[in-house]
DNA sequence: TTTACTGTGCCGACTGGACGGTAAAGTAAT
DNA sequence: ATTACTTTACCGTCCAGTCGGCACAGTAAA
């Protein structure tokens, strides 16, 4: 697991002098040369939220989580405020990269991007990927910590959309944006075989959502433009 | 000041806080028998989550946006989680009673369940309906305010789902749900007409999907879909 | 090398306020 | 008087933020 990293000497009974001396950071920009205990306190903040909701996010649970004192979490992040805009920033930034590198993985075709949103999507589901507790937190606090996110998810769509018509595009967003939520929220009215199917027909519709486009819109043609096939115990 | 409502809600979501505040009307104000006092504490809960995220939901402010005193909150509601689960269980009821409301209102097709659901999803929007502020609310606390929540989320899918067939049922289910999700916590990347071209979407995929429940039961084969299964091209 | 000074990173006790909850007294209708 | 509801005052706890201090590292004069 993707356990944050650098922590390792966070329960030992380690004194201070928390860093080894000899080896590590041969280079690296000396404005952050230190060890990445914001990194590592920005973890434990994600666990700390993803484990006992948004409510529990204190300092003190931080900095324990963390294996740094109070004011060790208080010196990287000034005020609570600031820490929750650096793990609202660390989501948008994950998920940037991440959608960036599925969609380099995938072959140049129309709806490309979509596909790659749906599929990272799922692998942040499948991964344990803690970085989604960032938005529980947000929510819970000002607007204006949320509003990165709020504007990151609107350029977004917009990207997404790009190569496929709007209905189609808009349909695979908001369902993968309901799958998504609905499982973080631990929500989902799914089997995990049920989810299963679901995605697969979500990459479906966005590799050929081009091809419907006018399905819903004709609205006569139904037998045409019907998305649901009796089941089909396809596995992956 | 006081609604007319009975003890029940089961009417208009009609609700507002009545700012009682500093004008001395001799007369109504002060009102006495009035069963609708929690009602109005429930009201003001909302409306504080609303406004300043789940985290300011405190009992003092309940209190001041409810014009009573928190003695008066306290009276109502023992201990903050029964404000909680109380808030939950009014969204729950509130939600089945305006869905099966809407489910009359339309006739009996295969699908009418889960238009209705589309339907009503959209007028919780539309209308000013603040009932939704207690998802928010329960999120903050304990797993086991939002169990009432879960069930009812898990069991509606089903009945939902009942006369349409799976993916159907699922894609306008999640997109829905997705689409609900976004706005309220104005997430959402639509403008206002392309929101309603999507819901106009939504409510077509209902009806249709259970055109496609119809033709199957009647014994023809699930019609080939450019959407629907086909082979696996993607990666698994 | 030694000493002296400076800056960085972190520690942890403390504070002041907010918040959940309690208790007793008060008020009006029945 | 009883009942239903509200208020005021208070308590204990939790928590964000503060503050003085400690342990280094680097530098550099002595």
């Amino acid at each position: 697991m993707e356990s944050p990293a650098g922590t390792g000497f966070a329960d030992q009974p380690v004194q201070y002098s928390n860093q080894v001396s000899s080896s590590p950071m041969p280079k690296l920009p000396k404005t952050r040369g230190r060890p990445n205990s914001r990194e590592a306190m920005l973890d434990a903040a994600q666990d700390v939220v993803l484990e006992g909701g948004a409510g529990k996010l204190t300092l003190d649970a931080v900095a324990k989580r963390a294996g740094v004192s109070k004011g060790g979490v208080m010196y990287n992040f000034p005020t609570k405020e600031a820490l929750l805009k650096a793990m609202v920033e660390r989501l948008v930034e994950h998920n940037r990269h991440a959608h960036a590198q599925v969609t380099a993985s995938l072959p140049d075709r129309p709806g490309r991007s979509l596909k790659a949103y749906v599929m990272n999507s799922v692998r942040a589901l499948d991964v344990d990927d803690r970085v989604s507790g960032a938005l529980l937190a947000a929510l819970n606090s000002d607007r204006n910590v949320l509003a990165p996110v709020a504007e990151y998810f609107n350029g977004r769509f917009a990207k997404l959309a790009q190569d496929v018509p709007f209905e189609q595009a808009a349909l695979v967003y908001l369902a993968t944006e309901g799958l998504w939520t609905q499982e973080l929220l631990q929500l989902s009215p799914f089997t995990p075989r049920q989810r299963a199917q679901v995605v697969r027909m979500l990459v479906r519709m966005a590799e050929q959502g081009a091809a419907v486009q006018t399905a819903a819109r004709a609205g006569k043609a139904a037998p045409r433009t019907a998305i649901g096939n009796k089941e089909k115990k396809g596995k992956s």
